[in-house]
DNA sequence: CAGCAAACTGAAATCGATTGCAGTCAGAAG
DNA sequence: CTTCTGACTGCAATCGATTTCAGTTTGCTG
């Protein structure tokens, strides 16, 4: 490996030198800083950034922890952060937790001894726990809140988009609307599940908890709590799917049992997908600007690690887009 | 933060006797190893990879170098790739080339500065020469091959797969199949439209040259191509397409010429995935064993880390899965 | 009980880049 | 001609973990 002292040596200097000289140039005899930069350039020389991060204590690195990297809302966050990153000079360690706080765990644990600078995380049940491991590093949370105290957080505004949905239901006069919700531990679902109170409040429908059921954010969770909900002796005749992998599973169960969309069942899931818009009918939702929380949480994680202050949270707006899985209620209700 | 010198100190030894608790175990006595193994737990010890990184000249990191993460295909093999390393403790650097042969070359740049101890490729169309950068680095390419002497490379059976696929169009008794081919320049586009045009030699068919458009693997080539195919006097009365982008492309295009699949035009996508089954009719794919491919290339390159030789080059075969896109031939033809 | 091998342990060097401090040198001022 | 200032440059310490080599202790053998 070609090292400073190959550079130094190379253009007659010593390592000090040469360090000034590619990086506090303003130190270094404009001539000095030539013959230091040339040889640079012709060894190939690329600095070791573990050497560096162990003087610095400061890596230039920064932790991304992301729930599900198959998820394409996550994969898209994930592509929005790296994406900002780098054009700082930001390399990003990526890490899955799978929902699963144990992984989450280990990910700050690993994450930890990479001394980073920085921590971008997408919340689990235990995140606020897990985060002593990192005790003092800037952290910014995306998509969630942990609920830690003086966290910082980026996220949409849940309420609105489900209460827009929603609403959008009651207007087409369905009475009986169920919803698939996540994780009441998880900030999001709790939020939604508060839109669509205040949406069915805002029409005069009274709250039924039966008609709601729970799932842990995954498309089999999201099959059977719709095939239960479904297979009521009054089944719902409208369903708001809280996230994007439960709408699908919500999808598949329509189908076993046969039932037509938006015939038989009106459907709006929240954050849009590929198969969203390529399935029939076409499904509406609600949207999330996915690549913009990626980027705006890494923007605000970097201005925290420049030691600027900063508000704690922010929240973007949604977007109901309207497509062909919904209808105007065929039956008069009992 | 807790460093092996406070460990050290607490158990009463000398840091490099606590060194060698922690991770020789066999070379210090029970008893002050007991000692050294409490006070590292009590006192939360990490090691700091960046020091033992510099020291060893190996960081139980591995690089990872996919060309489109927001491509399901790529996720998928992010998280073979991951979760297998992590099981044998290694941390993954992840970049995004985006099919630009820049992009690549700065994230060779990047990774190169952290002294990962392998790298796993998806080659883009210079790969070959950006992989100078880590000349002597163990690497594995992943999904194609970059035209390296003597590269280790883990790919699916391309020809097999598109072969099997046209196979099954020709015996519906389609005589016009149309394929959209990736770009020429990566060997799976090379391979599969291999497969194509033994299948069609297979059957006795001409191979007609108007028949094969190239796209750039994205949706909007997809869709361009299949516009320009199925607006031909004798348009193709199927359809076979290269990658999973270009075929939500060509499906985009059925629909705006109102064709309907698969009574006007019989379609097979290269690559299973989340809306090739929902959309309707479901799309018959070649499926590829993504996850293990990702696995696959780690258990590999971890091989390859170890000393162990191995033999260049490993296929692992395709599944043809049919559903319901495609259909005999209608009409008879000229 | 002496002598020796084996089993442990510790001091110090090392990895590569950065940086506080001190030294050198040229040119300016007196 | 001497002294001083300021602009550069280099020495050497430092970050934390690992490892070589040399010393020390322990236990065993004759």
């Amino acid at each position: 490996m070609i090292g400073l002292n190959e550079v130094a040596r190379a253009a007659g200097v010593s390592p000090a030198t040469a360090s000034r000289a590619l990086h506090r140039p303003e130190l270094v005899a404009l001539r000095t800083r030539e013959r230091v930069e040339q040889a640079a350039t012709e060894l190939g020389y690329h600095p070791n950034v573990l050497a560096r991060g162990l003087r610095t204590r400061g890596s230039r690195t920064i932790g991304l922890i992301v729930t599900d990297i198959l998820n394409p809302f996550h994969a898209t966050i994930a592509k929005g952060v790296q994406d900002t990153a780098e054009a700082q000079g930001y390399t990003v360690l990526m890490f899955n937790s799978d929902e699963q706080p144990g992984k989450e765990r280990r990910a700050l644990e690993t994450l930890h001894g990479h001394l980073p600078m920085g921590l971008i995380v997408v919340p689990t049940a235990q995140t606020r726990e897990n985060l002593a491991i990192v005790e003092g590093l800037p952290t910014v949370e995306l998509d969630r809140a942990s609920g830690k105290e003086g966290a910082h957080t980026v996220m949409v505004d849940n309420v609105a988009g489900a209460r827009e949905a929603v609403t959008h239901l009651t207007e087409l006069g369905h009475r009986r609307i169920g919803m698939i919700v996540g994780n009441l531990d998880i900030s999001t679902a709790r939020e939604r599940l508060q839109g669509y109170r205040e949406a069915l409040e805002h029409a005069g429908l009274p709250y039924d908890e039966r008609l709601v059921l729970p799932g842990n954010h995954r498309e089999p969770d999201g099959r059977l709590a719709a095939l239960r909900l479904l297979s009521r002796r009054l089944p719902p005749t409208a369903l708001f799917v809280g996230n994007n992998e439960m709408t699908v599973g919500a999808v598949l169960a329509t189908r076993e049992l046969g039932l037509e969309i938006p015939r038989d069942l009106s459907l709006i899931g929240f954050d849009d997908s590929r198969w969203a818009q390529t399935m029939s009918p076409a499904l509406s939702v609600v949207s999330q600007p996915t690549y913009e929380l990626g980027q705006l949480a890494c923007q605000r994680l970097l201005s925290l690690i420049a030691g600027q202050p900063l508000q704690g949270s922010v929240r973007l707006p949604t977007r109901m887009i309207y497509r062909q899985s919904t209808a105007p209620v065929m039956t008069v209700q009992a």
